[in-house]
DNA sequence: ACAACTTTTTACGTCTTTTTACCCGTGATT
DNA sequence: AATCACGGGTAAAAAGACGTAAAAAGTTGT
């Protein structure tokens, strides 16, 4: 049978990143078990994602990976305190929300905290609906903030959305249409793993129906120009078997 | 901490996965024995299942009573328009997903389709190659995990079933596809003693000759990554004599 | 129509995962 | 206690997936 050439435009052209309506997805940094698990139970209740880690190493790892919408960080912790994560954090995601948990006689702490750049702060003990009404006050706030980032940065590499731009060490690069598209996608979902069949309609559209191969030819340029050894990829990985995931 | 006690979200019984691996079983509606057979043959050549019905009455009769897993409809149809089933079949079976098949110049019918809940549409004459890549996404994405029930933790091991991440305590792992999917499997029948058959059949798909270790080897791979000791296993235990059996 | 460029396909070597085979330890059964 | 069936560790074979380069096909601009 013939390829339909002459098929009928797809009327409603489907948006270019259909970001589902999210619940806000919360990391919560902090060693003591108990304590997790409370939040946790609390948090999902009210319909929240809920990311953990126990240490302050872990912590700034799955902040930066997982692409948190809020982050709440115990100040006292093994491995790495609070302050620090806090500073690090911000320093390489400034616009994500940072909610301090302080034990009393830690008042110092709050206000370096919130120098640090800590959106606010809640003493232990706590109750849970105060921090509830916090978490939720800091997200009312910061989603006024265009929910769709236009500029993403990793590594030495600048990427601005709009102008479809890309820099590598303050340096333009030459990006092809799908290149830029693919590379849009990934920075729109990052730390999931992506099907090629998923980048395929998503990025590709419905009505062109290469072969899977194809993505990973794009994923080759990819690489070759964003990784600093395309052989060891850091930010384009491979999951065997299944895709690839990009981590900022 | 106040409110909720198991941290394994209990689903409904209703099976999340019920036909995980196994091959999608297609109903197609249409009058035309030559279209029917073309798409048997292609279809089952691809590995579906495929069963058919000669008009709108019979097809909605099959939809309701065979349980298919997606049901390709064409538009003009004696007795019972396709647009007449798709609204019946929806009413009742809300989940099922549904492609339009419209001749060239029924547009208004592609609109009207998807407004009586067609996931999608395929405008004759089509490339089988089309038809093919549409049934495979709209059954991708019919596939994937609903909201709810998409993220589970257990002891320090969190999963999300979507973005297909694993993380135990706060350190994301890395797991094999086949990893994943039997974990998921697990997780969508906690509780349940799992023999070494029915995993065989769902989670690889098809059935072996007993002596097979296949299951036996990724037990060990799972353990070893999420058990706190991976030779006394807390979560994925074994039932001497019957199979396995995951419990959070 | 030609040239320059982008995208897709093809082909093949390499690497990872999955399966299989074999053997040992252990708990059940007699 | 001896036997036996079953579960588990391990390593090597088999299967499958990926990375890459280069050719082919398709686009765009002149």
């Amino acid at each position: 049978m013939a390829r339909a050439q002459s098929m009928v435009p797809v009327p409603e052209k489907l948006p270019a990143f259909p970001r589902e309506h999210k619940m806000a997805r919360i990391l919560i940094v902090e060693d003591e078990p108990n304590m997790v698990a409370g939040l946790r139970d609390n948090f999902e209740f009210e319909g929240y994602e809920v990311i953990t880690a126990p240490d302050g190493v872990a912590g700034l790892d799955r902040a930066l990976n997982e692409a948190p919408d809020l982050v709440i960080l115990d100040v006292m912790m093994p491995r790495m305190s609070g302050l620090d994560v806090c500073t690090q954090l911000k320093s390489k995601r400034p616009s994500v929300p940072i909610i301090m948990l302080t034990a009393r006689g830690q008042e110092v702490d709050k206000v370096v905290g919130l120098e640090l750049g800590a959106d606010d702060y809640v003493t232990k003990p706590f109750s849970i609906r105060e921090l509830l009404a916090r978490v939720k006050a800091v997200l009312r706030r910061a989603k006024t903030v265009p929910k769709e980032q236009e500029r993403y940065a990793f590594g030495d590499v600048e990427v601005n959305l709009r102008s479809c731009q890309v820099a590598r060490a303050g340096k333009q690069l030459e990006f092809s249409a799908k290149e830029f598209e693919l590379l849009k996608y990934f920075l729109c979902h990052p730390g999931e793993t992506l099907s090629r069949d998923r980048l395929l309609e998503d990025v590709w559209g419905y009505d062109r129906f290469p072969t899977t191969r194809t993505v990973d030819a794009h994923i080759v340029r990819l690489r070759q120009k964003l990784e600093p050894k395309a052989d060891e990829p850091r930010f384009i990985l491979t999951v065997h078997g299944t895709g690839y995931k990009f981590v900022g």
